[in-house]
RNA sequence: GCGCCGAUAGUGUAGCGGUUAUCACUAGGCGUUGCCAACGCCUAAACUCGGGUUCGAAUCCCGAUCGGCGCACCA
């Protein structure tokens, strides 16, 4: 077994993640999450919360998981995320139907399915593989489509990415955040894509949680207030000059962004939070690097764009985060599609005192001449120039027209006007979590397998902070004189909100082994000095050194080393090693 | 979607046309046990599903589903 089967073995067993539906056959490219992988999860996202709302100050929504046809018709969802397929018949092959017809047409997106396949049919095209015939030309759409209301009346899809609930609450959000700029929201929760063929566990699902923030900033302003607080943190970039060298390199964020391998400040900034965040949930900073995406695979619209890819025994490289600078093409296209101004106001430091011309046409003659016209006339006027106003007749065409009007019946004055800002439509950074991924990524890179007595012993050595398990309560024997006061302390525990496990099944060792396993930091075990003295003894996962506390300062104790704020060897007394067996 | 390979207790497995379906670990119970997968006894637990061939199928054939790998796909 390799250690992809190992960890994948151990999630199954253990209670982490479950193939979906199992009971009735099961469905490629979902997952359940059992009582172990449900809490890790939740405390992943929290941690998240805590980088991309709570420090940021940024705004969590929860919009609907089924959205209206409008949002992906202006998203490019809807043509953009569903390809024309096509097969041989003879050799069963699939291909993309536009594709095939690419250097015939010009434009193959313009095509419906019936018009690929009369081209294709026309032009006798075969099987690029085999020359065999083609089938006819279907629709497969990545989005998974269902019907909102009985009947047919509304179409609805079930949302293949968190994103867009942000952008369409856009003028909402602008609003709460009282019409100024920068400003950001954030999703946690599920989309859905139905993949072809969905593989590799968790890598690629059918239903997946995301975590997204867009962060709606100033276009002509791309620095950020806290890029000192990252500025000198050291990373590896692996940026698209150095893909071609194929070496990573190393620099400050400082140096990223003087020497424009990274695009501006703010995008730098947000990169850097993702590897603060990764670093915080245990990723692991060897196997960790950020690739700049190439300019061939970055979106058209996209300034810059940096993954954040993990390397996974078995799988290589995947991609876990990006980090993109999207521009305003979001906001664009549903403004452009809902008809609704996405821009905002931005407010001068400064007034700018410009001078204006006012045009004001005398109606009271103007009208009673030409009628309904009389508007169109007027506004034609306004267009005019201070030259083509003065002469002895104003000269101007309304409706093909030729009109002629007396300098009289218009009188125009320069004024001084203050102009006090300007709608401009926001740039978005867009840093998007794949959280499944991420999680996968958590438990590969926290297993290690180490010998005890030429006994192999599996460890998860996750962080406090991810621990599903953070303390198990474990008396040395399932006698009475030690489950009570065993179950004294898993109730004070719990009082005060640790996740505690109660185990008396088994020898002592089994169960630390079990504990190990699913990655519990800290095993407090109740002997016998526990009623003799009033200590117990806490065992560190990873070390498996222990340490004597007496019982009033277990919780403190505990409390102290999941936060981190005292080391293990410091927190109590420190008994000689496990004695050999 | 295509091709190749696979699917047996919770996990890893044996099985090659007639077995009470093998073994180990695991899990539960009882006893024992003074700190790193101890021991004894007991218990629970499986042939992915649907067709077919055959007197008889876990075993052979077909199909589906799921999984692994390669190809294609992956805004």
């Amino acid at each position: 077994m390799d250690k992809n089967e190992k960890i994948n073995e151990l999630a199954r067993r253990r209670g982490f993640l479950w193939p979906a539906f199992e009971l009735y056959g099961g469905a490629a490219g979902f997952f359940d999450y059992g009582p172990l992988g449900a809490p890790l999860k939740r405390r992943i996202e929290d941690i998240w919360r805590q980088y991309f709302v709570i420090q940021e100050g940024f705004a969590e929504i929860e919009a609907p998981t089924i959205g209206v046809e409008g949002i992906y018709q202006a998203s490019g969802h809807l043509s953009g995320f569903s390809d024309p397929l096509t097969g041989c018949k003879e050799c069963k092959e699939v291909y993309r139907a536009d594709h095939l017809i690419k250097h015939i047409v010009e434009v193959p997106d313009a095509l419906s399915n019936e018009e690929i396949y009369k081209t294709i049919q026309e032009n006798e095209i075969g099987c690029p593989e085999c020359g065999g015939q083609l089938t006819e030309v279907y629709e497969f759409n990545l989005m998974f489509k269902t019907m909102i209301g009985p009947g047919n009346k509304m179409t609805g899809y079930m949302r293949p990415e968190t994103a867009q609930g942000m952008f369409i609450n856009f003028p909402r959000l602008l609003r709460y955040f009282r019409d100024s700029l920068p400003f950001a929201a954030v999703q946690i929760g599920k989309s859905y894509r139905n993949e072809i063929s969905p593989r590799q566990g968790v890598i690629r699902l059918r239903e997946f949680t995301q975590a997204e923030a867009e962060i709606f900033i100033d276009p002509r302003d791309k620095t950020h207030p806290r890029f000192g607080e990252i500025r000198d943190i050291r990373m590896k970039f692996y940026s698209q000059a150095a893909q071609e060298k194929g070496v990573e390199e190393e620099m400050t964020f400082g140096e990223a962004v003087e020497r424009g391998v990274v695009a501006h400040q703010a995008l730098a900034y947000y990169v850097a939070r993702t590897y603060q965040f990764l670093l915080a949930i245990g990723v692991a900073p060897d196997k960790l690097r950020f690739r700049q995406h190439k300019a061939d695979e970055m979106a058209h619209y996209a300034a810059d764009c940096w993954d954040a890819e993990v390397f996974l025994d078995r799988l290589g490289w995947i991609e876990i985060v990006g980090v993109a600078d999207r521009t305003d093409y979001d906001l664009k296209a549903h403004a452009a599609t809902s008809k609704v101004n996405l821009s905002v106001f931005v407010h001068y430091d400064q007034p700018v005192k410009r001078q204006k011309l006012v045009v004001k046409p005398d109606f009271k003659s103007l009208g009673p001449r030409f009628k309904g016209k009389a508007k169109a006339v007027g506004e034609a006027l306004k267009a005019l120039s201070p030259e083509e106003l003065k002469g002895d007749m104003i000269r101007l065409t309304v409706d093909g027209e030729p009109i002629e009007i007396e300098p009289t019946l218009v009188s125009f004055e320069s004024v001084e006007e203050e102009i006090r800002g300007e709608e401009v439509i926001p740039h978005v950074i867009e840093p998007s979590f794949g959280i499944d991924r991420i999680l996968y990524t958590v438990l590969d890179h926290s297993y290690y397998e180490d010998a005890v007595d030429g006994e192999s012993r599996a460890v998860l050595k996750f962080l406090p902070a991810v621990a599903p398990i953070e303390v198990a309560v474990l008396p040395l024997m399932d006698r009475k004189e030690l489950v009570g006061p065993a179950r004294a302390i898993v109730d004070e525990l719990r009082r005060l909100g640790l996740r505690v496990d109660y185990d008396t099944s088994g020898s002592i060792g089994r169960r630390y082994r079990r504990n190990d396993e699913i990655g519990t930091p800290y095993d407090v075990t109740v002997d016998y000095e526990t009623i003799e003295q009033g200590t117990v003894t806490i065992r560190d996962r990873d070390t498996m050194l222990q340490i004597k506390v007496p019982l009033a300062q277990v919780a403190n104790t505990l409390q102290a080393l999941l936060c981190g704020t005292i080391k293990f060897e410091a927190a109590g007394t420190i008994l000689s090693p496990a004695k050999e067996a």
